[in-house]
DNA sequence: ATTTAGCACTCGCTTCTAATGAGTGCTAAC
DNA sequence: GTTAGCACTCATTAGAAGCGAGTGCTAAAT
């Protein structure tokens, strides 16, 4: 039963144990951790020269790095990864800090728009990192009723609201082409046959279903299809919530500017954020270092949550870090608070 | 006729030249300037020694400062301020560079939203600085028509369209109290009698002048009056539209974390945002340091210009750099994009 | 076969000193 | 009124010295 480096790829337990607790050093002081102050830990019975050995072996097994040749450790990227996976003090562990439920205002909020601006702030809050709640994609929801109301001649804005309460509405130029009474027809075909379709499909459903209702009820079919496709072509619509924008410079590991920049940046990209926090994975992930796939994130951890409504995943709730961030509190709170807003957002519907 | 410490206040007109050269000189390399360098201009006959008598002078005035005992000199913020009101090249040299007009893109926008975000990130990609465009006041315009569309028994969405094509909207509860036949009534009698004012004065017009209609029409009056309160009492509405938000970063005087902190954290506050870019002033207003009135903005200056809509100012595009901006050039920037603005605007309700 | 004490060595960080140079204010001469 | 000359100030830079936390390796101890 011998120990370090054996060819089966498997650590010994004392490897893992001192693994673990180097990582919770560092996570805790940001320094690179020697020999000297993992030996001085009371449950540690050897000497430093062993633990030096050790490390040397975690070293060359790639779960720890060195700032210098003389330098004590710090983690590495598979060091964390392997820590998450693997090492995390069991997470219920946490029964005290629970009530954390509470913090969101228990003032019944009505908009679900404050729920997520609230939870992105309490998050960020809570954690000194920058959290980003994103919403729900109205267009995913259902059609409840649709409008269109003229605003000149020329000019008119058509409504969507749907099941969820969202409103959606955009500004459209009237074809003169287009007779009023066929405007009329359109949206009581729409409202009729379409109502509870999701909103992304209702222009497919109509190629689909409806060509033949129109051809029939309607003078100028042929200019409708224009029409049509300038009032159903969607662009993306999810909204980003943010907390703690700016919570990074405050990150010892970021105290250079050179090094925040390109991550301010980042974080004001909306392509790129929607990227790195949707997920449609139940339940918490967490992405490391270079897995977030961007240079800027490359010394960041993503830590996301999805919620849901129903059942159904509708958006999620990330925040953003540093590598060396706090796992354990940062997955129970986010637990937790996905839980509460699944919670809040079902109490909506009632 | 002599020069410079007049009782009279009025600065002599070699000192009027050195103070601006110095200031040129200054916004273009960010360094204190000595009296050698601005002896070595060309148009400058003086020795250093005069100039140096000159900017002693000039100091005691109030309009220049030193780093430290032997600097160079660097311009006080009252010296930026009679820069900026009387010493800047006259504006309208600046012939060749009015093809920006151009700038915004020329393909048609639609949405007046697109519009703003599209002049801010123009203003702070050629600027380098941070542009912010405070969008009209939906609640200012006129209600075009209003709607409740409900979504179950106690929830609603309440819709209100204006005049300019803008779409507020609110979910709602409907006391069961109400019944649907008055929800209807009211509905109507908003349309019919109201619209054309303002959103922000519906309630108090109602208050006014529709208390006897309701009471006439209506069987439940009584619980109607909270019902308008939940319905029209609105919240602020103004929409901010940034460019550059990190640009402060890479100002040379923001090179320290510390500094750059508070004023990140100041662009991501609402309400501080909204009042240090409010100005119902008609062109460009300049606001240097403290004039600003806010510890984290001291040593920014805030360019603001008012753009409109048939004649009346409904917005502001806005620019926020260090207290050495480049004035010239900024000032009749942003007189051109506010006017360019002002335009597009216009052309939308045609 | 592990474990540990001992030791030489590395490297980042801090402190100190000296040198440099841009700039000033003042005085006396032009 | 202007300017040359000079002593003086102060921020910045470079180098040298010392400190200390940490390592790897070897040889002895368990």
């Amino acid at each position: 039963m011998s120990a370090n480096k054996r060819g089966d790829g498997m650590l010994s337990e004392r490897q893992l144990y001192i693994l673990r607790v180097l990582i919770d050093d560092y996570i805790k002081h940001v320094e690179p951790v020697g020999s000297r102050t993992i030996s001085k830990r009371e449950d540690i019975t050897y000497s430093p020269a062993t633990i030096r050995n050790e490390l040397a072996d975690l070293e060359d097994l790639g779960f720890l790095e060195k700032t210098h040749t003389s330098s004590g450790r710090i983690p590495s990227e598979k060091g964390y990864r392997f820590y998450v996976d693997h090492l995390l003090p069991s997470l219920s562990v946490s029964p005290n800090e629970m009530d954390r439920t509470e913090l969101l205002s228990t003032e019944k909020v009505q908009e679900a728009e404050v729920l997520f601006d609230q939870s992105a702030k309490i998050l960020s809050d809570l954690t000194n990192y920058t959290s980003v709640v994103l919403g729900p994609n109205a267009l995913d929801m259902k059609l409840r009723h649709m409008q269109i109301i003229p605003l000149s001649s020329q000019m008119a804005v058509a409504i969507f609201v749907t099941n969820t309460g969202h409103v959606e509405n955009r500004q459209i130029v009237l074809p003169n082409s287009i007779e009023p009474s066929d405007l009329e027809k359109l949206v009581n075909i729409l409202n009729e046959r379409l109502a509870g379709a999701r909103l992304i499909e209702l222009n497919s459903r109509i190629q689909m279903e409806l060509s033949a209702v129109f051809k029939k009820h309607m003078k100028d079919y042929q200019n409708m299809g224009v029409f049509l496709d300038q009032l159903l072509l969607w662009s993306k619509k999810e909204k980003l919530f943010y907390g703690g924008k700016t919570n990074m410079l405050s990150q010892p590991e970021f105290r250079d500017l050179d090094k925040v920049r390109p991550l301010l940046d980042f974080l004001e990209t909306r392509d790129l954020m929607e990227k790195l926090v949707s997920s449609t994975e139940k339940g918490v992930t967490v992405k490391i270092g270079t897995e977030n796939e961007h240079e800027a994130m490359k010394n960041c951890s993503v830590i996301n949550a999805s919620y849901t409504m129903h059942g159904k995943h509708i958006g999620t709730i990330s925040l953003i870090g540093p590598t060396r961030m706090e796992y354990r509190k940062v997955i129970s709170l986010l637990d937790s608070l996905s839980r509460e807003m699944t919670n809040r957002l079902n109490d909506f519907s009632k």
